[in-house]
DNA sequence: CCGTTACTCAAACAATCTGTTGACTATTTT
DNA sequence: AAAATAGTCAACAGATTGTTTGAGTAACGG
């Protein structure tokens, strides 16, 4: 029967879609796409143990959503393709405009001390490419360094309070992190503030970038 | 803590995916993309039981994909919105690209009878306003009415037979159905191509057509 | 008002998924 | 070599799915 390699089809879609309904692997999924992980560091983020993350990641990679490479004895995941990471940001997008729940807890996690700055990328891009606006990238150094926005400096939150000086003065603080819902560049951006810098978070970070089609510098 | 609101988004977020992670709910999902269903029909179309099928819309239901509207005896379900269909339509890209038994799978479908169209919604937009190629909607009545290309004509598959000689001549024929694993575009084409219609299958349908940007008419 | 239609719901059961624990395998360090 | 590190695997318990069966409920037709 050829009708039964149209379920083949559907079966094999829906062992992707299956990957993704589950919390811990979406948010492995939302790590990868700020650059590949080791399996200790993903079992961190996701406060579960080894073996368990191991596991998902198995799912993962099953379903052909990411790729696994030994490298010393660290195994490197990272998403099978910019297409992966477009996919989950669907996903959250849609999330965003079809769940209460979900627009809510957003509510809540920006909470009082939050400073959102509401320009889009295409916005923020053109601020960058006039000069008005610096760009400061919150993230660790290796996820700076597979990819940050142009022109963006470093300052990575756990340094924030030994380096914020470093920073340039005159100039408004354009603030991302992870994305929409990092909770350091919330914490970040209240940090700055009281320190009375002017700063401001923005409401995407570099996956939402990349797949708005603006160049994303890595080094 | 503000982290449980994270940690209720992702897992919100995850309800979406798992609702996405079942090859008949896909198959739903697919065919709502046409237009709304009653539960009878949808279960007729997945070969399942009208309770099985209840119960896989309410999933998709709770997942917040779906609505459903009571009229008269019968309960219509259709899409929570066109971003629904773009999620699937991207899901479904994601695992032509990545998975290669899918490919595999689309190969063994179409087989040695299928006559493809290789031109893009673009291109065949531009074909369809210069008026050379004809399309041709081979899908039910309902679907048609939904929303269908521009200036398509509406041919029901079931009605190939006897309404083949309706067709306009001199010009080629571009067939579509319900998408690129549609085996009634397929058997469609076939069944053209043995009366001598100069007939060629579009690997895409109205809901890739409405997601391209272009425009679709209901009526 | 009675029967039919088109569902939804609840119970039950097998199958699958998640997370834990402990064993096992490479790789590196000492 | 021996010990430590980073990860996978197998086995198990508890929770969650997916499907069937049978009962319950609106809406309509005679």
């Amino acid at each position: 029967m050829v009708d039964a390699n149209k379920d083949e089809i559907f079966e094999s879609l829906a062992s992707m879609g299956q990957a993704l309904g589950n919390p811990h692997r979406l948010k492995m999924v939302s790590l990868l796409s700020h650059g590949e992980k080791t399996v200790e560091r993903l079992a961190g983020a996701i406060g579960q143990s080894l073996a368990a993350t191991s596991a998902h990641l198995k799912v993962l990679r099953n379903a052909g959503l990411v790729t696994a490479e030994k490298r010393g004895r660290h195994v490197h995941y990272r998403l099978a393709g910019d297409e992966v990471s477009a996919l989950w940001l669907a996903l959250r997008d849609l999330g965003e405009r079809l769940r209460p729940e979900v627009r809510e807890a957003i509510g809540w996690l920006s909470g009082d001390g939050d400073v959102l700055c509401p320009l889009d990328e295409q916005d923020v891009w053109e601020q960058v490419r006039q000069g008005r606006g610096v760009l400061v990238d919150l993230r660790p150094a290796d996820e700076y360094a597979a990819g940050h926005l142009p022109e963006a400096c470093h300052l990575p939150f756990e340094e924030l309070d030994s380096r914020a000086r470093e920073l340039p003065t005159g100039r408004d603080l354009l603030v991302y992190c992870r994305g929409p819902y990092c909770l350091m560049a919330i914490e970040g951006v209240r940090q700055l503030r009281t320190r009375e810098y002017p700063a401001r978070r923005l409401r995407f970070s570099v996956p939402e970038w990349k797949a708005a089609g603006l160049p994303v510098v890595s080094s």
